[in-house]
DNA sequence: GGCATCAGGTTTAATATTGCAACCACACAA
DNA sequence: TTGTGTGGTTGCAATATTAAACCTGATGCC
């Protein structure tokens, strides 16, 4: 009666899940996004339980989300920073926020925007676009079986 | 000992996770925006306990993801399809698709890719872009502190 | 050095949630 | 009207979450 894994799922969507879909995980990886570093800053900013916070870190950093560093201020602790594959996630926070921002039925609530460093000014709106450059709503999109990969091509050209 | 609830949250994306960041409901809203409607339907693909499916079904309505209708095929059952707020939803989806197809450790694993149903042709990839065009990462933004809202407009005009 | 304190956890125990399976009620079909 | 499929609910065992106590090594201070 574990909780049913999702890892071995054929939806990329679902895979995703996996990795970082429970109810915490999102919420270290916005805040390591944010440039939060040390378990007791994670702590404090999300006032979950230490050991809950202990076994997500772990287990992003078993993940490839999270990678453990030397202190940056020279003490013997050590920081948890995103890879690579965790600062990928940035686009999936920006949608949750832009949905909040949409739908969400008391914005007043919502303390902050996302703005451009550069001009200050707010971001826009994820879009989906075609490769010959039209926005596409979910209607416009279908799924189609990915395409087997070619897996001999060193007995084609042999 | 509940579960905390992040719904008085001033983070847009813990907003969000509020509403649909448990366990199964994403993967709901998936089957419902790839038209699965009926409860059976989302049971047999999700694999998930009937009991989970139910309260699920009932927490997406009361909070504006589903809606419930008479069954299409003119029987006495009901039907679950997303609203404009679920149907909101769809950036987030594609968020998480492109980041398993990124950076998945197996991608020969997923089985679909999202097409331009006119073309056939792949996504591009999402991006964020600034008001003046240029695309963004993360790194090129920030949050500000949102502005308060005119509140007195009545009274600077009275 | 010696002592107090802090950062970063682990352990423990209570409570909540999940998952499974059995059961149930209604709709529909023959 | 008997059977079957749909759409649930109920009860129970297993797991996950939570809060709080505890622990250990690092750091700060004198």
């Amino acid at each position: 009666m574990k909780r049913t894994s999702l890892a071995g799922d054929s939806c990329p969507v679902a895979r995703a899940l996996d990795v970082f879909g429970d109810w915490w995980s999102l919420l270290i990886i916005r805040d390591a996004s944010l440039g939060r570093r040390r378990f007791g800053e994670f702590q404090a900013s999300l006032g979950l339980a230490k050991n809950i916070l202990a076994t997500r870190l772990r287990t992003l950093v078993e993940r490839g989300i999270l990678k453990t560093v030397p202190a940056s201020d020279g003490s013997a602790y050590q920081e948890y920073v995103l890879t690579p594959k965790g600062h990928g996630i940035f686009p999936i926070l920006v949608a949750l926020r832009q949905w909040t921002e949409e739908f969400d039925e008391h914005p007043d609530e919502i303390a902050t925007i996302m703005v451009d460093r550069d001009k200050g000014k707010p971001v826009k709106k994820l879009a989906l676009y075609s490769q010959d450059g039209r926005v596409l709503g979910a209607a416009d999109t279908t799924l189609k079986l990915r395409p087997a990969r070619k897996t001999a091509r060193r007995l084609a050209t042999a």
